[in-house]
DNA sequence: CTTGACCCTCCAGCTACTGGAACCCCCATA
DNA sequence: TATGGGGGTTCCAGTAGCTGGAGGGTCAAG
């Protein structure tokens, strides 16, 4: 199958496609015309790829599930400390956000928006406490 | 003042400051032995973007930002456009690492983390559907 | 035979820095 | 006066995860 189908089926775009084989992630052989090859085993493991991508692993985490899903012995031991990591660090950012959030939700409020020139989003950027 | 003490009042690292030269976000004069000779008001700009960054604000933001704020003429109108657009995005970003976190807590609680090959992540993972 | 939709590779650029090499400068001490 | 250490300087390269574009080959339809 073809680059543009497996894209379609995937729900990932050619150029993505193209850099997960450069960094080896897959390795789909290649017709005689030097077109890429995909297997169903390809397009599974790109679809595999897309799905953990969008959970947020990074491209490693996505590396080392993908070789834990392949490899039929291993301990969900192994899967679940990583997949825990990335949960701790989502909850992490998702705190960090709430408090940007917070802060400049209140600093919106608190401006008139309007055409004076008096503005508290500015002020505040001025002497906000050093993070 | 040196780049070094600038960088302990304004929570900078040197390298970023020199960062922010470069592209032209502050732009102190130098003493005669090429270093840096920053002034008060660039040390309060500095300030100001590191402040600004860690609300999460681009450096464009910061750009727009820290030209508004040097107009004192310019409408607090046009500075809460900047923040609001920005607070959207967040509010975007954290309800999507929510339901990262929401799908990723699942699995993990539904998976047993011990020596057996069976894991719920990783069959998830092959079938969820596309985001 | 041409057209247009594919496919290929390679190179550059994006964000916002960060690390490192190679070098210069200033001050204090032996 | 030499020297050592802790500043400073520039420039180059790399990070993550793609994305855009140039310049070219391939294939099926008309």
């Amino acid at each position: 199958m073809n680059i543009g189908e497996v894209a379609q089926q995937s729900g990932l775009p050619p150029k993505t496609i193209r850099y997960y084989e450069d960094i080896g992630l897959v390795n789909p052989p290649r017709d005689t015309n030097g077109y890429r090859a995909f297997r169903a085993s390809d397009i599974h493991k790109l679809s595999f790829l897309g799905r953990a991508r969008a959970l947020g692993f990074t491209i490693e985490d996505c590396r080392n599930l993908l070789a834990l899903w392949e490899d039929k012995t291993r301990a969900s031991h192994d899967v679940r400390v990583i997949a825990k990591e990335h949960l701790t660090q989502i909850e992490a950012k998702i705190t960090d956000l709430q408090a940007m959030r917070d802060t400049l939700s209140t600093l919106v409020r608190d401006c008139a928006g309007d055409d004076r020139p008096d503005c508290p989003i500015l002020q505040k950027l001025e002497t906000l406490p050093k993070p």
